[in-house]
DNA sequence: CGAGCCCACTGACATTTGTCACCGCCTGGT
DNA sequence: ACCAGGCGGTGACAAATGTCAGTGGGCTCG
């Protein structure tokens, strides 16, 4: 019996996959969670034989929780399942040691054979989006740049970001114009509309 | 047996719901489509008693094939099944003659009774919503208004606003002067922002 | 130990954006 | 016939934004 973890905020879609898991025969929904502070706690307590995190989830990502777990519960493989098939969110997952990357496009009836080519130790991860993410250039911003791009995505004024992040304006208008530079943007508003396109901003 | 055409972008997402509504022996998914355009010939084809439709659809938006079923396939009841509870949403929704408003955030178990409830001739929507949806103030903007701010909503320049709406540059900068007025806003990004919260630009 | 890089910051400057007052043209309602 | 209100537009002005050049400080790497 293959133990799963479930982490994903929309209640219906977290519901409507246990079930059809729930439905194989050697499979398993130990636990259901959804927000990303709950999955470290979750597995700590259910010891499941696989994560299946969504990225964007309140509180922590999935890809943070993603790197807890490598560290905390080295026998749990995590496989992300995500909306958006962002080159740097495949990158990161990669990074944090993830063995699967499924896009919630695909078919949900690859989604039970993944899990368990996972379980046998393959990775799971589509090669034109493997070939994609290669092809894209990897993140060009300095980790300030990235700190007043996320800060004006709300579209605070330059003077609202230098305050939340005790900068002087002058110094946030000089790395969003190098974030500017960076996307090919015009503006700080396209600036992090791309930055975030491309998974940049974590 | 009640016949539903279900409407949602997302393949798994889809996938799973119609999985999980064949379980029940009084339901049956007659029809299966991932985008606005194709909900009205797959109902003029199948003659679902229900249509579940997602808003935010590739082509037309479901509230826009709300109507035309409404017109079309007057029979069929349309459900809103959406991943947000926007006043404008809610409101459009009514007024577009759907016999039920819910939401991804609620429980998957549900789903299946509210069908069968509408079925029956009863309106669902949650009460809370409902509340919320009716004190929130109604959509202020004009037109000309929700044309701009949405066209402003990739981070477009003024100019670029202008020359694609074919307005002169000091015109869109009155209309969105006015709109950031009228959502409380300091700059076109927040109205822009602020007016996709409420369901303002459709 | 220097070269090169990121970081924080400043000041000057041109451009863009936002606000205000005001014009005329239609259209729908009374 | 008149008026209100949406629409398209202009000009003027202040504020915000974007660009550029330049100053240090800290860090790493050869």
């Amino acid at each position: 019996m293959i133990r799963i973890l479930l982490a994903e905020d929309q209640a219906m879609m977290r519901g409507a996959l246990a079930v059809l898991l729930g439905l194989e025969d050697d499979l398993e929904v130990v636990a259901q969670v959804g927000a990303g502070t709950d999955i470290v706690p979750a597995a700590l307590e259910t010891h499941p034989d696989v994560a299946l995190l969504d990225i964007e989830l309140p509180g922590i990502s999935g890809l943070q929780a993603a790197r807890e777990l490598a560290e905390r519960l080295p026998g749990c493989k995590v496989m992300i399942l995500t909306t958006f098939s962002r080159p740097g969110y495949v990158r990161e997952a990669m990074a944090a040691g993830a063995a699967g990357f499924l896009v919630k496009d695909g078919p949900v009836e690859e989604l039970a054979d993944a899990i368990r080519r996972v379980l046998r130790g393959e990775t799971v991860l589509d090669p034109d989006l493997a070939a994609a993410t290669l092809r894209a250039a990897p993140n060009p911003l300095t980790a300030r740049e990235r700190d007043v791009l996320a800060a004006s995505e709300d579209g605070s004024s330059i003077a609202d970001i230098a305050g939340r992040l005790f900068l002087s304006p002058s110094t946030v208008r000089n790395y969003l114009s190098a974030a500017i530079g960076k996307t090919g943007s015009r503006n700080k508003t396209e600036a992090a509309l791309a930055a975030r396109r491309n998974g940049w901003l974590g």
